[in-house]
DNA sequence: TAATAATAATTAAGATATTAATTAAATTGA
DNA sequence: TCAATTTAATTAATATCTTAATTATTATTA
């Protein structure tokens, strides 16, 4: 049995549950939950993004960012456009109060970021990312084999 | 506004996702969640854990456990006993059932996770773990004083 | 000792995660 | 052309997360 606590899953989450909280709070004095503001951090660089490419830009599986888009349409923030072209597609919009927050909100968010940068060093801040990227895209790929020990789907 | 998908945050998400599956598939295996493995995990080396301590090593928040829990006491894995000494205190228990796959559910897990350190080289891994950890030693203590400017309660 | 404060566990309420199934529209191929 | 396959979005069911509030017990202190 290999250690757990020191585990990179365990380790992974104990980081998010350090360096979240900061950004949670700012989110929260706009009324936003940490995957609303994704959603529209990603909107207020794209406008109109179909919901599978802003599941994609998100990291928020479709079937929860129906909710989550779901809440910013019901708060006035956004709104869904079926797209002409392939009707299957809905496109999500910013309205004018979702457009509005990027001045308020992002100032401080780069402000809580550039703090979390200052944890670490440069180089081990880039040697961190670049890590965590070779994991991912290793573990991401191989699997290890369990995949499809494990009924995974690969197509 | 800083990059998004490349933020310290996007990426540990990202690595998740990228992880923690081939783990999820081991676990149903044996009906298990991810959380239920993890309370399983910790109990399988000290039995009889505070529902708190158990909390801080899983890294799952109280409220969260308490159902976590029950769904193990559902499913006759686990069993809660009341502390004599402090009637406040709860002890989660093994029961036959809940040791009995320890045996079976480790070496799985054991293998997955040889793999998972096999997707960089072992200095890498060790630099990655330990950087992570300073990331969150330092996020969480200064909180960048974002803490008290948001209302968190530090006490 | 009685009132107060602190602690462990739980409940409450809303939001999100996870996996499988479903619906509607577009695409493909015989 | 049309049945069979894909694809985008959604629904369904269960589990978990997040924050705040509650309950039951202990510990403190005036």
């Amino acid at each position: 049995m290999k250690p757990f606590e020191t585990s990179l899953p365990m380790v992974l989450y104990h980081t998010l549950d350090a360096v979240m909280p900061p950004f949670r709070a700012i989110f929260a004095r706009f009324g936003l939950t940490e995957q609303q503001w994704r959603v529209l951090r990603v909107l207020w660089e794209q406008d109109g993004k179909p919901l599978l490419a802003l599941a994609e830009k998100t990291l928020i599986q479709p079937p929860s960012l129906v909710g989550v888009v779901d809440r910013l349409q019901r708060d006035g923030l956004v709104e869904r456009r079926r797209s002409r072209q392939d009707r299957r597609v809905v496109r999500v919009c910013l309205t004018g109060g979702g457009k509005a927050l990027k001045g308020r909100v992002t100032p401080l968010v780069d402000a809580a970021y550039s703090h979390l940068e200052s944890t670490v060093s440069e180089s081990e801040w880039s040697i961190l990312l670049a890590t965590l990227r070779k994991v991912a895209a290793n573990a991401g790929s191989a699997n290890g084999g369990f995949g499809a020990e494990a009924g995974l789907n690969m197509n």
